[in-house]
DNA sequence: GGTGTCATGTGAACGCGCGCACAAGCGCGT
DNA sequence: ACGCGCTTGTGCGCGCGTTCACATGACACC
């Protein structure tokens, strides 16, 4: 086992495969616990995430989740621990740049308030749209995102501008002190070393699907099926 | 899984982690197109990616895309290459599935049309949104699912229903005869072997970016050594 | 026409992640 | 109390992906 250079209690590295599927455990545990379900082995866990067994048990491992074995793993305990892990435990306010027909939709999407990302605030640089109220909160001009991410604490930063203004948009969330982006325009954005930026784009997945489906009907010598 | 058997010219299986990168490769190819640059270098293109310039050649080395030594890759050439790998030349008709609050904005978003995937049409199970008109398209019932991907030869299809309608929202579209699924329902779902499915998952996303955060707050590393 | 300069193309090594297979351990029934 | 069955936890091997480094080769300039 390449152990690193530490192992204290609660700040392990966890490598970033497991920290992508986490969200997902996280989905199917609040379903069992709304189901009233109390103990969970990993094969069951596996086949809620679409993942091996083995591997739910290697994540899980990284956790102080610890199960028992002949049994299984609480349900409640891997809730609040992956909780804890994903979040720290406390919301992380959002603001979304960019009110197109993508940021409008996003600040309606109930699935961010659920998972502990409220909606801090909306701003767009266009003035038409700055002042109008979208899903109950008005949208605010660019050069009051600092004031904003000051007062509602938010951590967290979306941009659904058009790509030719998505590096101004993520500049404007630097300067304003966020340091996690989600990026959903179609762009590739330069940041400095301290913010993470996860980039989210649309047309991307379907053209990776069209690869697949493009090979699937060219090449496909399962045609006169051997 | 598909075999990996035949080597044959055109359909030579390219890595899954190329393809993810080809999109990217792809929209600085037509930005340096539309600037009127000609040839590109690889580390031109790794920039505009951001990534290595040696993964962009080695990327490149799987299509029939050859560049010349001593100057560069043929920007016209690459587009077009890179396009027919994606899309297989012609455009790909999408359904989508579910017209709430993102189904909406999908529907409404240019990225799509510009990268070769027009809205073939919209479909809702919910009666009181049946017959409305969204971004100049009727939606349709779902059990009309089948004829709309008849009439329009859709190809790929969006699940933009909550969670709980989305295997139900997969199951039609398999049935319909789609084979390319991208979801953006936050749950796991299950399809036969000969369908691809992409999972987009907003919420997923940013727990993610909150791990990395909670990470850099809470276990900061520039306290203390040791 | 020769030479220098530059960029491609690729061989090899490193690291990560995944999955198998097995040992360790807990609980339950007898 | 004891053994049996079930499940966790993990060591190990394999394959993919990324990157370095270098040889190959084309173009431009003189």
């Amino acid at each position: 086992m390449t152990e690193p250079t530490r192992d204290r209690t609660g700040d392990e590295p966890i490598p970033e495969a497991t920290v992508a599927r986490l969200p997902v455990y996280l989905r199917g545990l609040l379903e069992l616990a709304d189901a009233g379900v109390e103990t969970v082995s990993s094969v069951g866990l596996a086949e809620l995430a679409g993942v091996n067994a083995a591997n739910v048990r290697k994540d899980l491992s990284y956790l102080h989740a610890h199960g028992t074995r002949g049994v299984g793993y609480e349900v409640g305990h891997l809730v609040s621990e992956i909780s804890l892990v994903l979040g720290g435990g406390r919301p992380s306010p959002v603001v979304i740049v960019g009110v197109g027909n993508l940021g409008r939709a996003l600040s309606r999407y109930d699935g961010f308030v659920a998972g502990g990302f409220p909606i801090a605030g909306l701003v767009d640089a266009d003035p038409a749209v700055v002042g109008r109220k979208v899903a109950g909160t008005v949208v605010r001009p660019v050069d009051e995102l600092a004031s904003l991410v000051a007062e509602t604490g938010a951590t967290v930063g979306i941009v659904a501008t058009p790509a030719a203004a998505a590096q101004e948009a993520v500049g404007h969330l630097v300067a304003a002190g966020i340091r996690s982006i989600l990026n959903f325009a179609p762009s590739v954005v330069a940041v400095p070393a301290h913010v993470d930026v996860r980039q989210v784009d649309l047309a991307t997945e379907l053209q990776i699907l069209g690869y697949h489906q493009h090979r699937r009907t060219t090449g496909d010598t399962s045609r006169a099926a051997g």
